[in-house]
DNA sequence: AGCCAGGCTCTCG
DNA sequence: CGAGAGCATGGC
């Protein structure tokens, strides 16, 4: 079964995917060069697909591949979480028509064109990625959550390719810290990743709940939670939800982003940091991944993702 | 060697 | 309250 699908706006594939290997691999969302592996779970059932791009930036076409004859509601959820996982709907065109009055962001636009904030497919998946990624740098926390999909997660044949399906709450509840300090999460990760998949099993915390949920409501149910901090919530909301009206004003690499483009390289308070990402309003979370885009480029060269 | 990584909790004063 | 230590490991 084929679904094609034509973005609103610009894409980048390539750049917005990057974020799956830019740090390290990503055993349940494959690259491999131009196709996009994973496994979605729909009603208990594993199902495999594969995600293909062609065309220029600015007639861009996707085509969602799942192996087999499936049923209609098997291409629409797929199809779903192939438009979070490519942003697809992010206002690209309102936020460079903003950000070309931007004296940081302008020269961004070209170089980035097409680029898109790739939403998290799962809320669980999220999080369980944010714990991974607190404090440390991100080659290890891309390791680290490597050895946790391989571990606890389900492979799935398509094609000549593995891709594993990233473990539920239902079998990271089972996962002892002993196990998760061997995959190298300190003790106390690896119970805050067992409290998390706890609450999430004993439906003391809707996450489906939370996408229709106002910030301030979403920033106190995650924080509730031993190992969630007002960073991961931030996050949750940009990356997860794919809120335009948020900033990450904590997170280490958006501040010295903010600092570099807007404070001539002076440390600034995250309450500086707040105020000046709000006034791009809707257009803060990409904003936001465009300086970081920005900055990447800047270090390295080349490239972009986020 | 030592310090820092795209945090968070806990303990003190 | 705010400041500071501790967490685990890898890279520079």
């Amino acid at each position: 079964m084929n679904v094609v699908l034509t973005p609103d706006g610009p894409l980048d594939a390539g750049g917005t995917l990057a974020r799956y290997h830019l740090w390290g691999e990503d055993p349940a969302n494959l690259i491999a060069g131009d196709v996009f592996r994973r496994v979605l779970r729909h009603h208990g059932r594993l199902v495999p697909y594969e995600v293909r791009w062609r065309g220029p930036v600015d007639d861009a076409r996707i085509v969602v591949h799942v192996p087999g004859t499936e049923a209609a509601a098997i291409g629409a959820a797929a199809t779903a979480e192939v438009r979070r996982i490519l942003g697809l709907d992010f206002d690209l065109v309102g936020f460079y028509r903003m950000a070309k009055a931007d004296p940081a962001l302008a020269p961004l636009v070209e170089p980035l064109y097409g680029l898109r904030p790739t939403l998290a497919p799962t809320p669980f998946e999220m999080l369980v990625g944010s714990i991974t990624a607190q404090q440390i740098n991100l080659s290890f926390a891309f390791a680290c959550r490597a050895r946790l999909v391989r571990r606890y997660g389900t492979p799935v044949r398509i094609g000549r390719a593995t891709v594993w399906a990233f473990p539920d709450a239902a079998r990271l509840v089972r996962a002892r810290p002993r196990e998760l300090r061997a995959l190298k999460y300190s003790t106390r990760k690896a119970e805050y990743i067992r409290d998390l998949a706890r609450a999430v099993v004993a439906g003391a915390l809707d996450l489906d709940a939370l996408a229709a949920a106002p910030a301030p409501i979403v920033i106190e149910r995650l924080t509730a939670l031993r190992g969630l901090g007002r960073w991961t919530a931030d996050w949750f909301l940009a990356r997860c939800l794919g809120r335009g009206d948020v900033c990450p004003a904590g997170d280490l690499a958006v501040r010295k982003a903010i600092e570099h483009f807007y404070g001539r390289g002076r440390t600034l308070s995250e309450v500086a940091i707040r105020r000046r990402a709000g006034g791009w309003g809707e257009y803060q979370n990409l904003a936001v991944h465009y300086l970081l885009a920005g900055m990447r480029r800047a270090h390295a060269g080349v490239g972009g993702g986020t």
